[in-house]
DNA sequence: ACTCACAGTACAAACATCGA
DNA sequence: TCGATGTTTGTACTGTGAGT
């Protein structure tokens, strides 16, 4: 894994998406949703790219993206696009581009018509804000996970993807939801536990853990009290590492707390050292952009 | 409600098979 | 034989449920 932090190496994920979907689903799916959507502001719009293309946006293995890309269709969130010439007699080529297109399944019309209304009016920068209410996009940076090809992976690292994937939803959710309440100069985002639970459809141990990591990497800082999680801010993630050995699932209850099990940090592939400081400015800078 | 242990799961990688 | 699909294997994470 390593940073390349390109402008693209974002996804617009919704809350409502793991009612339905699995983690990796998400992932794929909020990424070929985004293309199909941008056809003249419609989602009829088409997708084409390769396996290897989407493993490489999305951070997981070919294996994976061919299931969900199998589930996505099995669920009518995509559909395969009919070819005129002679059909492809393989779905899942890796060198051979897919032609997706957004499938009849209810949420996955709604997600895109949303997406669709939002991508139009990011263009002709209309003011008024026409997405429905219910419809909340947060972006998840995938340029976080991005994976070296020529590195050998570790074995500890092996499946640490799936503790990632999950990090980098849940920093996405929060960094929106704290960007609003700062516009309108509200409080610090709170959530309960349970409540995240039951928004990502994760445990209540995973989000515990998911909390810790995000601590531990500097991304947010919490309190912890009467059952809810404030978090006193939520910053960018400029480095994905473990901390500890372990996953924590046991809150703190404020931020000078000592954290137990110190581990020798171990920090994973990626790292901004070997970012020069004109880069990691320029990666700030574009962050901010995004979010106005 | 919170924490922990552990069985089951989901993932990446390796390996096997298939069709041109 | 080559490159794609299909299957198996190893393992760290996840969710469940018991104990407090």
């Amino acid at each position: 894994m390593n940073i390349r932090d390109k402008k693209d190496d974002v996804l617009f994920m919704s809350t409502g998406l793991f009612e339905h979907l699995s983690d990796a689903e998400s992932y794929v799916f909020s990424h070929v949703a985004f293309f199909a959507c941008q056809k003249e502001g419609r989602f009829k719009g088409n997708f084409k790219q390769t396996t290897r293309a989407i493993c490489n946006k999305v951070g997981y293995s070919a294996n994976t993206v061919r299931k969900a890309l199998e589930d996505l269709i099995d669920k009518k969130f995509l559909s395969v696009v009919k070819e005129e010439e002679p059909t492809l007699k393989y779905n899942y080529i890796d060198k051979v581009a897919h032609k997706l297109t957004i499938g009849e399944a209810d949420y996955a019309v709604k997600y895109a018509n949303s997406m669709a209304t939002m991508l139009k009016e990011s263009v002709t920068k209309q003011k008024k804000v026409t997405v429905p209410r219910d419809m909340t996009f947060f972006k998840v940076n995938v340029g976080k996970l991005h994976r070296d090809t020529n590195t050998v992976v570790d074995k500890k690292e092996k499946n640490l993807s799936k503790h990632f994937h999950k990090t980098l939803i849940l920093h996405g959710y929060l960094y929106n939801q704290t960007s609003w309440n700062k516009k309108r100069n509200r409080d610090n985002v709170s959530r309960g536990v349970a409540f995240l639970s039951a928004a990502m459809q994760w445990s209540q141990n995973t989000v515990r853990r998911v909390i810790n990591t995000l601590k531990d990497i500097g991304a947010v800082g919490y309190s912890y009290a009467t059952k809810t999680v404030t978090f006193t801010f939520v910053s960018v993630i400029n480095a994905i590492k473990n901390t500890s050995n372990k996953l924590r699932t046991k809150l703190c209850n404020s931020d000078k707390e000592p954290i137990t099990a110190a581990a020798p940090n171990k920090v994973f592939k990626i790292d901004v050292e070997n970012l020069t400081p004109s880069q990691g400015a320029q990666n700030l800078k574009e962050w901010q952009e995004r979010d106005n």
